[in-house]
DNA sequence: GTGAAAGCGCTAACAT
DNA sequence: ATGTTAGCGCTTTCAC
């Protein structure tokens, strides 16, 4: 067994209590003889607290949860850097869990980091687990990054997609492009995507540009899948009845897409032109360079982590949950044309 | 307060004992009728074992750590969801822990893992801890992937290096290239840098081609720190006295140098051809496609995974520390040349 | 300035 | 088939 503090108590010639204290920095009325006999015995054993055990007693675990919905996505990793720096700077642990977009995954998780005790959470949702999270968020403070849960109050920090596709469109179309169709995930539970995909319409009416309901697919990013259904999109006679242009609503699917599209034969901006909701470290390598919105995931992860903080500290305040909205950015790059 | 056993078996009539064993499935000696009652009490108030209690209790937790070196790298992130699966599929708990390369990171949250008393570790150690680690898996299994720990005896899952530098050597002078630099990390601590180096030297002497010291570059990713590297060594006016390819040690090595290059100005393959280590979804889309030398990192996820399982069930067995090896594989795209 | 004792929520002998 | 009891390792009143 490893070393308790009963033993260090006992070989120092001291009560737990004593110990305990020592531990935990209350050392002002403390003999300055005993607080040194306690480091010393502390040292020679290399005795560290069972932190169950105090947990358990404090009811606090300084270990906040964080859930991303694909740890595959360089977006979530960036996000979970931004999380873990603000974190470990306020000197709370982190336990990273990676739902892989599967409600019931998300549902385990939550539900495994509740039964840790963690004194908060992240949570990239899924957007199905509502109910669940609402609940949770009772007692231990949430604050959900990204996705939004559209029918609870709760702390969230997200970018404004509305903002980021109208530049997309805009730059599209100041291109020359007057045929954009868009593609997405399923965007049945994910805010930013039903946002995007209804902010595709909007800005297309702005420039008086007709919506084809037939040029906004939803799909995997299953290569079979992704390419059918361009060749869907692209793959007709008739020159008119082909958009110019693709908006992917995240990384994820611009990076199919782009494949799919090189696997087709077709050129890029120059046959098909691309551009992507979100950036990443690589895709300016990406031949040719992909366009895109960027968001400052990053900072989203640092806030996010430091609302949470906020949250923690904060007792039993009325909070009063808000949203924090970031800024998008277009990157002009190489692959809607010049 | 959160609902607790005590309440439990104080509406239902029973014990704690009683609900404990319903809790842990222990049914077989169970009336119908108290299972039932415990079950619906249970379902009414929404009960949740505290995990913290339990664990104190049972020196157990169900709950596997994995320490990566750099969660950005795709590398990372592959593995962790070969980890995952596995490790679910076997009822553990995962936290998932970034070092970010940094040795006293590392040991914090080597430290925090084995205080919250997880039942096993997985590592993609920096190299920098090897006494922590050895002294670790004392009491608690630990696995490590992809870097060995050359001076202690311990599991490790990694891929043969050496195998696989010798395929992208022989595939460059194949394709004509003489001068092949490369360009790694600092290699001072981590294993398959160094094997990577020496397997480097070993395959151009294999091949009768002089080494050149000023040929192996050692630098950071960072955009300046590559830039000049490479400027120093592409940017002389000598033809002769300059590689026509480079090899890169590892994937974030290769990125930065396709970054790079193409800042130079220069064309992949024609001017400069590019080999790397480590494979990469996205890989194919730069351009030109990048040549790789692929590892099976979710598998050595799976297995590192299914490994600790082993060892964390095994009890106090004898437990010889094996050593699992998986072969790389070279996957020719466009960056070497036809 | 330090110790004794109770208890956090649970499990596991040992009874019956 | 179920209850009683004694902890797991720690913190925290309350004494002195």
């Amino acid at each position: 067994m490893s070393v308790t503090i009963a033993e260090v108590a006992r070989i120092a010639g001291v009560s737990k209590s004593t110990v305990s204290r020592y531990l935990n920095g209350f050392y002002d009325h403390m003999g300055a003889d005993t607080k040194e006999r306690i480091a010393q015995v502390i040292a020679e054993l290399d005795y560290r607290p069972n932190a169950l055990a105090r947990s358990l007693k404090q009811k606090r675990t300084h270990t906040v949860g964080a859930i991303v919905a694909n740890i595959l996505n360089p977006f979530s990793t960036s996000i979970i850097r931004g999380i873990e720096d603000t974190l470990q700077e306020a000197g709370f642990n982190l336990i990273l869990c990676n739902a892989d977009d599967d409600p019931a995954k998300e549902r385990d998780y939550v539900n495994m980091l509740v039964d840790k005790q963690i004194d908060g959470l992240i949570i990239n949702t899924t957007g199905c687990n509502n109910e669940l999270i609402a609940q949770v968020n009772q007692t231990i403070p949430i604050v959900l990054i990204d996705r939004k849960a559209s029918d609870i109050d709760i702390d969230t920090v997200t970018v404004d997609s509305a903002r980021g596709v109208r530049q997309a469109v805009d730059h599209m179309v100041s291109l020359g492009h007057a045929g954009i169709a868009m593609l997405t995930l399923p965007y049945d539970h994910v805010s930013p995507r039903l946002e995007r995909v209804q902010a595709y319409q909007t800005a297309l009416a702005a420039h008086g540009i007709p919506f084809r309901e037939d040029w906004l697919v939803q799909t995997s990013i299953e290569e079979d899948a992704i390419l059918s259904k361009l060749q869907a999109l692209l793959g007709g006679e008739a020159i008119a009845d082909k958009p110019t242009s693709i908006f992917c609503a995240n990384n994820m699917i611009t990076m199919s897409v782009v494949k799919a599209i090189k696997q087709m034969g077709l050129t890029i901006p120059d046959e098909i032109a691309v551009l992507g909701f979100d950036d990443w470290e690589w895709a300016q390598l990406i031949d040719p360079p992909v366009t895109v919105v960027a968001q400052p995931v990053y900072d989203m992860g640092n806030k996010a982590a430091a609302l949470l903080i906020k949250r923690m500290k904060g007792g039993r305040s009325p909070k009063k949950p808000i949203t924090i909205l970031f800024e998008p950015q277009l990157l002009k790059r190489k692959s809607c044309g010049e």
